[in-house]
DNA sequence: TTGAAAGCGCTAACAT
DNA sequence: ATGTTAGCGCTTTCAA
């Protein structure tokens, strides 16, 4: 316990064995030649005396640095812990750590965390969706980090953007349900700060206007809905509109609700009512009834936002939109 | 779009309003006393110029950073989230940033980004349990960084813990399972690297042989368990132990998929089988039934570590071991 | 294969 | 209230 000690430098590993710091530097950095009796020596002292590299000192004199920025909204809602998960494993693998930062769905918060990123010389930054304050965006553009925005496809990315269709996630979901025959739609979802979940809304708006069938979508949230809401909701839903044979949920959390609700209720899920969701968590899947949603390669995503980012700094081109698929989960529930 | 453009310096900022670049660092840094009108000059080139502060340069000067590093098992995970939320709020209050990493754990990646946060000149070190390898301790015990274990008390801390007495609160969930007349225990638990787990066993087998009750242990998880374990789980204990009357989650996303199983099954719960689990999770009070739970205050935590840390920075005295209490919370299902 | 000199961009300490 | 000097601990570059 030697709290307040002060820190070993590269200078007394280098003393304690008669070499020059430039030495200790060549083995730990792993750049330049160096004798393997020499190597050996260095790492045997290194272990001994407990040197921790001062990377702070190293990324100023190198200007790089192995940190990416990750900057999400959320890292336990709904798609973001998969996805930070698949980032974390890929930057890993090639000796890179990710930096996490939450903004809650503030952009502020946001411009923050990615100034403070930049500040410490981020060697990359992966951010959810194109909406970023004008302040942010700059920072983004000017700094010679290389950019993934991801999550979206439709859109013009800063650098590079890896995502879904969410437009057509939604269609794609309407169109399997009126194929099973439903007509009168509910619907609940949520306005995040991101185009996302607006695009999928229109997907299902676009392809029933289409069809003529009606929708009817009474409660938009502004927080990351949970069980508690999607309860709540189809509730409410029910109570002014029984007539409604199906509803569509933001997420799988709120549809979890709503057929915990069902069930408590005695609803005959999709004979009295018919429920689906976004996204293809386990919840989901671990009901009694499977639900019907549609699954975002979650973790997929976070892999090759990663890979993207690993792959410019070593000078690869890579291709500005990258469009991942998702899958329609037909459940027991629609 | 300026990729890869020199990043500019705060001596470009100085020289653009004519200042020496000590000037521009002491308005950034807000410290030492500037002209209004002077800062008021500074500031604005700054916004214009859109220049970003080194921080690496200025934390190799000054050794101070205000990165305080959080090593968790998990973000997405039982209580975690909520922990990092109440961390990340505190220390955002005082202008300081988490940094965070995930072990997943395995003790040798809680190692590795110990070692890379204290590189990083870290300001402060919050980490769960404590269970580390003896490298990683060493390196705590070592930096100069105020260091916090968090979620359990019952230890020899580093520096300081914050945390909840595991084995009381299974001790209490089990007196209460008692008075409740519940005589023939089961208990679907997991291995965790921690001692919260084991530590609450342990109160639960303690009481139960003080009573002369049976505790039926059949399975154990090496992963943190979900939804789908606890339906499995609880499926095959019954199946090898009909007798059984109450089952003891490890937590409660597995006691939730015990409950999904009963009402599948047709089981009433509580009178064919009771349930009962740990944390205090949203899922488990929306069920249809509210589960009776132990509900730790996860944010407090979370906070409390942090202050811990804040208050220590500033040479305040803190002490060595806080515990926490936590809520028996008796809802429907025992 | 190793060492010496210079400097990364900032801040501490001292001077004015 | 502002400027000057020195140096944080490392890596780059060049020399031996």
């Amino acid at each position: 316990m030697a709290k307040g000690q002060k820190r070993l430098t590269q200078r007394d590993v280098a003393k304690a064995i008669g070499m020059s710091d430039m030495t200790v530097s060549r083995v730990l950095a792993g750049r330049g030649v160096v004798n393997s009796k020499t190597r050996e020596k260095v790492l045997k002292a290194v272990a001994e005396m407990g040197y921790v590299p001062n990377r702070v000192a190293g990324s100023l004199a190198s200007a790089r640095s192995n940190q990416v920025g990750v900057v999400l909204p959320s890292i336990t809602v709904g798609i973001f812990p998969d996805v930070a998960a698949g980032i974390a494993m890929e930057l890993e693998k090639a000796g890179y750590n990710p930096v996490i930062g939450i903004t809650d769905y503030d952009p502020d918060r946001e411009e923050r965390l990615i100034e403070s990123m930049l500040s410490w010389n981020a060697a990359g930054m992966i951010v959810n969706d194109f909406v970023h304050t004008r302040r942010a965006a700059k920072l983004l553009s000017m700094s010679p980090a290389p950019v993934v925005e991801i999550m979206q496809v439709a859109g013009d990315p800063i650098d590079h953007c890896v995502g879904f269709n969410h437009f057509e996630a939604g269609a794609e979901l309407v169109r399997h349900l009126v194929s099973r025959g439903y007509r009168r739609f509910g619907f609940l979802g949520w306005h995040g700060m991101e185009f996302a979940a607006s695009a999928r809304f229109e997907g299902v708006q676009t392809v029933l206007s289409q069809a003529g069938f009606e929708l009817f979508a009474p409660s938009w949230y502004n927080a990351p809905p949970g069980i508690e809401d999607g309860t709540q909701g189809l509730r409410e839903l029910r109570a002014a509109r029984p007539d409604i044979d199906v509803v569509i949920f933001g997420n799988d959390l709120m549809a979890t609700g709503g057929y915990l609700l069902s069930m408590k209720m005695g609803w005959q899920v999709p004979a009295d009512i018919a429920l689906a969701g976004f996204g293809g968590m386990e919840i989901g899947q671990s009901l009694s009834q499977k639900l019907t949603t549609i699954d975002f390669p979650r973790q997929g995503v976070g892999r090759t936002a990663a890979r993207t980012i690993l792959n410019l700094l070593v000078g690869q081109a890579m291709p500005k939109v990258r469009e991942f698929p998702f899958d329609l989960l037909i459940g027991e529930t629609a």
